[in-house]
DNA sequence: AACAGCGTTTAAATCGCTTTAAGCAGTTCG
DNA sequence: CGAACTGCTTAAAGCGATTTAAACGCTGTT
């Protein structure tokens, strides 16, 4: 119906087609059965089979074809994973993922989420692939939603705790975080110390009941003091002039994320208040933007290599070994003391 | 040799699996041949059978699976794109791939480029796939790399120039956009421009000429001075540190892009000289950091979305159109003006 | 009545690999 | 000596879609 005849998508114009296996089983005279079983490493062949078959297969340039072999054996070898592609904490994640993956012969297929493509949609593509576990960074997905995933395949929650029950979450304490930075501010001296909240989701719940309840362990309960805010630095701005035209500026202010830490830094320096030597700043996620040499933010990192790692492990665990029972992984953070924090004044 | 039998990777436990072509087929008492038809939206079909077709697919959730399709038809439908996880330039990019390529009816591949992981593994693992096309962004190989992949498939590179023959290259005009800021400066009655440049490889080539061009063209010859640097943050605070050390500031700095230009400006700035009061600062590629009101940075706008369409625009030139002789596409960048530059002190 | 033409449908081959059960030669054993 | 076993190899049946050529049921023409 259509004979254009578009260039061959396989190779290059007229050039000679990629071996297939039976090229490669051709060249030793075995049979194509042999041949996948050597390359797969998959017990049965003798030493010397092994050896012309390998020697054949890079002779020819032999590389297997993902999309036959996931057919043939129903298994694809690929985690989805749903990203905010503007997320530089994602992208750590990622890179990190990617090792773990494929350490075990995995292969990852991204789906990014952006302003134009809903997690639906991502979880969708990443369906299509048949991938065999979806990992999700960071989801804000209500329950019922992950729930009905779960059905469909193996979900792995990254960095967000949820009341579902049978999908796996690798997450660190989010309040243990908040903890020790107030832990680390209320040791500095400091006992008015505000907190700028991140909008809906169970991170940013976490988080503020973080907040409080270390403020009420260091006997704070009455300098509590919430801010409306977002992930956004804009956020951060907004309660940073909030902050000024009240009044009384406390002395320390911790942000939900480094993101809105980075707003609020700009609008106190902006208005003439030194940070820290007026007042202490806080972020969290030891993001690339933290360790900018201009911010120099104090934050918690989230570490995530190790979150990764587990993520890749509790994917091969249900996939490999059979898992059903769900698991929750729950990291330490770690304080990073940088140079946004200082004696309170 | 694995009786531990695994989760079914298809679905979950021990629920149906999910509908083939085939039962579709059956449900309405068609062929494969005919559901695969109406399916594709290919011609043939009768209007009642289109309709009955659909009907039944939607009553069972039937969803294609791209990897039989895609070996059938020997046509993945799927782009490559090689991307620098960390660069949020290229974040944008990838959001309006994803746009572009979804309206045609592509998927994309990401595979990430970190600092464990190179273009030629990113690569393999992408034709693995069977990717029809490569999208390289800010591809750094050298032509005899690229002119192997070339062979392989359809090569198109975003945002940086080469000798290649044999690949498409969509790119903005980095000589002219750097033109653009020199003229901009000159205009605000700078003399004394300096220029931080971008270490080795194409895109920094381009921009240290379109610098040298531009004062040339203005009569500033004399003027020109081109301080070592590279693309990270480190690189311009040395810079920054080295003008600061030298004596003789000049009154306007144009740094090779966004990140370095932060880097300056917070060397400046803690040297006490104001930005834009004593020194005006340029950066390059319009990136999220430069938008940060902190920074609130003059720059050059690459047009993501505009490259994004063109990339895909000419891999399906390519793919579905056969064409084969390569092309160039050089868009032309844009200034913008934002709080980094005054006029000359 | 035979045939051609047309729009619609389908049987069957195919894509490149995996997997299962069977085959085959050479022990070892009862 | 035949049965059972072992270690290696392979024929052949898929996987779930696409694709091609052939078949089918019509109508209209000679």
């Amino acid at each position: 119906m259509d004979d254009l005849n578009p260039a061959d998508p396989a190779g290059g114009d007229g050039a000679t087609p990629r071996p297939r296996l039976e090229d490669v089983a051709a060249r030793v005279g075995l049979s194509t059965a042999s041949v996948s079983l050597v390359l797969r490493n998959a017990a049965g062949p003798s030493e010397r089979t092994r050896r012309r078959v390998l020697r054949a297969a890079a002779d020819l340039g032999y590389r297997p074809d993902r999309t036959a072999s996931a057919l043939a054996s129903r298994r694809s070898r690929l985690l989805g994973v749903v990203v905010d592609i503007h997320s530089p904490f994602h992208a750590e994640l990622v890179e990190h993922l990617h090792g773990a993956a494929e350490e075990v012969g995995y292969a990852l297929v991204l789906s990014a989420l952006t302003r134009t493509r809903a997690e639906g949609t991502a979880v969708e593509t990443l369906l299509a692939f048949r991938c065999e576990a979806l990992i999700l960074l960071g989801s804000v997905s209500p329950a019922p939603v992950l729930a009905a995933l779960g059905r469909q395949a193996p979900v792995i929650s990254v960095g967000s705790r949820t009341a579902e029950a049978d999908l796996d979450v690798v997450r660190t304490a989010d309040d243990d975080g908040v903890g020790q930075i107030v832990d680390h501010l209320a040791g500095l001296g400091h006992r008015s110390i505000a907190y700028v909240e991140g909008g809906v989701g169970v991170i940013a719940t976490d988080r503020s009941r973080g907040y409080r309840d270390a403020m009420r362990r260091h006997g704070l309960d009455e300098h509590i003091r919430v801010l409306h805010g977002d992930r956004t630095e804009a956020a951060g701005e907004r309660a940073g002039r909030q902050l000024l035209g009240g009044g009384d500026l406390p002395t320390a202010v911790v942000a939900y994320n480094d993101q809105c830490a980075i707003g609020l830094l700009t609008a106190l320096r902006r208005a003439g208040v030194e940070v820290p030597g007026a007042v202490s700043v806080v972020g969290y996620d030891d993001d690339a933007l933290s360790r900018l040499a201009c911010f120099d933010l104090t934050t918690v990192s989230q570490n995530a290599e190790e979150q990764a790692r587990q993520a890749v492990a509790a994917a091969m665990e249900r996939l490999e070994r059979g898992r059903t029972e769900p698991r929750e992984i729950v990291l330490a953070p770690t304080l990073v003391v940088r140079g946004t924090t200082a004696l309170a004044r």
